[in-house]
DNA sequence: CTCTGGCTATAACGATCGTCATAGTCTACC
DNA sequence: GGTAGACTATGACGATCGTTATAGCCAGAG
């Protein structure tokens, strides 16, 4: 085989991120993932054979490499251009869904509370929030800002990016992103300046 | 009967705040929260005879009119103390659970993505946003801040500690919270003063 | 004491969940 | 052309979901 790297899997996973960062992970099942990438569901455990903690997991990293991509090519022109890359990032997802999409990394992030042991898909947002972070600091101290500042402001970005998304979906409106990107973009420009 | 008001029907209601902020709305179960609660199943029905939207519903209430008492209270002594108390609020949260607890508002506004109407815990959701928003933004008013920036900044806080007590969940360290808490104290004093 | 009505106990309903097993199809290579 | 192995189709498993129904309990009012 090999030649097919049929988009198949990829069309899972992207499907299952969208469809996370809608209803949530548990109130996603993996019959309607595969539905909704129109695969089959014994698919889904031939390319998913840990089942659905795996399949959030690759959905999570998915999220968190395309966000990291664009994240790395806008931060080439500055940390305000960056900034301003991310928030329409987010801004797009939202508005085009109607309200009703938001971060699958925060999903999963909010829905996983194990008792014993950590679960994959928890671990791997938690490297993901550290991915984005670590572009956004970097970024900070290249352009001059000290390098504790730019750690906490690249942690207040994501953060309050995150959570700014999830408000504006409670309230049907984009108004508090508005308000955080004003807010974020003095602090950057703040940041690099002095 | 009317003597009882037994504190049932509110160890329900608080027992279901705590169980959503851990394992997210469609992850909890009415009958775990039943059986958190030390509540037979029947009586669940009884009480929220709108089954799980309605108890759903008055959880994010409850812990909304929880943590805006708090806030009204230490907003008192200033808007940096007011924050203070927030944030140490969601720290305890997070602390006392072993990064297992959140907060329930998030909880319940990422995971109603419905088509056609808004459930009423969505909107429940989003008018604690709005509650928790308008103390701190008056709050910031009444020391001298513009306006529009008290919105701003206001909503900074609540989106920015959301985001942030989620991220420490994940990371399973208060580091995060920690970051944002300087930024924002500085933010908060910053804004008041001039 | 009787009776009323708030609360509980118990069981069931259809639906859907994650997961697995098994047999079948198809394609790429020898 | 035949064989291997990637993928699909189908159906079942036990469990659990939200919700409802019905019968029973038990305190307080008359």
């Amino acid at each position: 085989m090999a030649k097919s790297s049929t988009p198949s899997r990829e069309r899972i996973v992207a499907g299952a991120a969208d469809m996370i960062s809608r209803r949530g992970l548990s109130a996603t099942s993996i019959r309607e993932m595969a539905k909704h990438a129109k695969a089959p569901l014994g698919s889904t455990y031939h390319y998913f054979p840990e089942g659905k903690q795996q399949l959030a997991t690759e959905a999570v990293r998915y999220t968190g490499e395309w966000v990291a991509r664009a994240l790395r090519k806008e931060l080439e022109a500055g940390p305000v251009e960056g900034l301003r890359a991310f928030l329409a990032l987010w801004r797009a997802i939202v508005v085009e869904s109607d309200f009703r999409a938001g971060c699958p990394v925060l999903a999963v992030a909010i829905e996983e509370a194990p008792a014993d042991e950590i679960p994959p898909a928890l671990a791997a947002a938690a490297e993901v929030f550290d991915q984005w972070e670590s572009l956004l600091a970097a970024s900070l101290r290249a352009h001059g800002a000290e390098a504790e500042r730019a750690a906490q402001l690249a942690t207040l970005v994501v953060a309050s990016v995150e959570g700014t998304v999830a408000m504006c979906r409670a309230k049907r409106s984009m108004e508090p992103l508005d308000r955080t990107a004003e807010q974020l973009e003095a602090l950057v420009a703040g940041a690099i300046r002095g």
